[in-house]
DNA sequence: AATAAGATACGAGTATTTTCGTATAATCTA
DNA sequence: TAGATTATACGAAAATACTCGTATCTTATT
């Protein structure tokens, strides 16, 4: 099957950058890869490849009116989880997003986790 | 962090593949490339090499008392399941189980599966 | 203006995953 | 039993992902 631009699924490396970028908001290769090293060692020139080939794929838009380029993510958070989401439910559940959903929740949701999803599930029963 | 051997993530090929042998149950290289082929083309020695590495990794286990191996899943798709959401829960929910149930649901939820949620959420929460 | 600092581009090495051809061994069949 | 069929094992090519060093260009500093 064929994949829309809009649709590439980005790879890990990939999506931790994209979390860092969801989070920061626009940013350059310099505070991107400073995130970055909080948490991991990864090289200034990894990083920069890595937001290159993003651009590439179109995983990311970059403003490049300075000389430092500012990249920003290409898409919303909440498009890529869907996104993401939807790649889970056919390669491991069949195509079933309600068993997705009924084989995330366990015994470790708290009260207010169920009662959020409660709640949520009133507002799409009356949409329907 | 450290891997442990009954948390290995399956590569797409490999996933693939655990979906027959859940499907099928046990079963032969010929029967699960023959189940494979169904949908696309693939060589018989591609999906023996694949079992074979999937035996190396524990993914699976095999009975060899005949020359034809018999290879089956070395975990549930229970199991696997989770363990591949609680990878995503990680990587792309920022460890919000809720978040992402929230995100898989949408209006394409049916009512019978809007039900099927609450009651298990009315589960939960009795165990609680 | 010369030098230093800091940026991107690019090539290439490494690792992982996927693919399959070929060698070899076991079993069936005529 | 000889040959065809059908297995597994294995090596290696191809595709993808990740990593980083070096070249080069732009801007800042003295």
């Amino acid at each position: 099957m064929l994949r829309d631009k809009s649709d590439i699924k980005p790879t890990e490396a990939e999506l931790s950058l994209l979390n860092i970028l969801w989070r920061m908001g626009p940013a350059t290769v310099r505070q991107i890869h400073e995130t970055v090293s909080v948490n991991q060692k990864t090289g200034y020139t990894t990083v920069l490849k890595i937001l290159q080939i993003m651009h590439e794929k179109a995983l990311v838009i970059r403003d490049e009116s300075n000389r430092a380029h500012v990249y920003a993510p290409a898409n919303s958070e909440m498009v890529t989880q869907s996104s993401l989401l939807k790649d889970l439910v056919l390669k491991a559940f069949g195509g079933s997003t309600s068993k997705l959903v009924m084989r995330a929740l366990d015994n470790s949701t708290s009260k207010e986790e169920i009662e959020d999803i409660r709640q949520l599930l009133n507002e799409l029963e009356q949409q329907a």
